[in-house]
DNA sequence: TCCGGTTGCTACGGAATATGTAGCAAGCCG
DNA sequence: CGGCTTGCTACATATTCCGTAGCAACCGGA
């Protein structure tokens, strides 16, 4: 059963990685993982979000290879994660523009 | 009156933009007008999302900034949305790669 | 052995969000 | 006038998310 990525049936990677991240907490739980393993609990307190989806969108992250357990530290991003994340980095420099032109 | 984002409550830039982009059909849409402008119903079409959600994204992308309609020519990306873009390109070559990783 | 704490994770009922179909009003072209 | 496209909306259904509570397994004392 191949948990189908929703709504993207064109089997174009960008796609499902576009549905992968274009989903509630997802961007945002990659984001907390940058500086260190987080344990469940605490990236549920950084986030803010219910254990349910907390749960959810690591075992999505997991399956796609992004995210892995370390039993010892926590969860954290893979190698693959971690390139993931270095693509969106400067996200952070240009969300401050971006507010500064929409304040 | 800031349209204050979904959860995130820091002020913090980085947290108000990733919960924006982390809503469904928010990054395909802005993905879909990378080349050109387009119709209210081509962005249906292409995306496959219900015209109620694809009004409500375009409605949040333009208090962005980042998308504007055009009435000659349809919905496209400011200037504030080119960037945002640019930065989000990588992220097709990358794409292709992850999934080689996860097949 | 039992206690308190942490770990990841799950059940469940109610609230919020998305979907799908249909259709509106305004504009244009003939 | 008719027929087409435009952006957009109503409304009922289906899906998803949230918040609270709590589980079983583990560990470190006492």
């Amino acid at each position: 059963m191949v948990k189908r990525v929703r709504g993207s049936t064109t089997g174009r990677p960008i796609m499902a990685l576009l549905d992968l991240l274009g989903r509630r907490w997802t961007l945002r739980i990659v984001w907390e993982l940058r500086e260190a393993p987080r344990r469940f609990r605490e990236l549920q307190d950084m986030t803010g979000a219910s254990p349910t989806i907390v749960n959810t969108r690591l075992a999505e992250l997991r399956e796609a290879k992004l995210v892995e357990l370390d039993e010892a530290t926590g969860y954290r991003l893979t190698a693959l994660g971690n390139e993931l994340l270095r693509l969106f980095l400067p996200l952070h420099a240009w969300s401050e523009k971006w507010a500064k032109a929409t304040a």
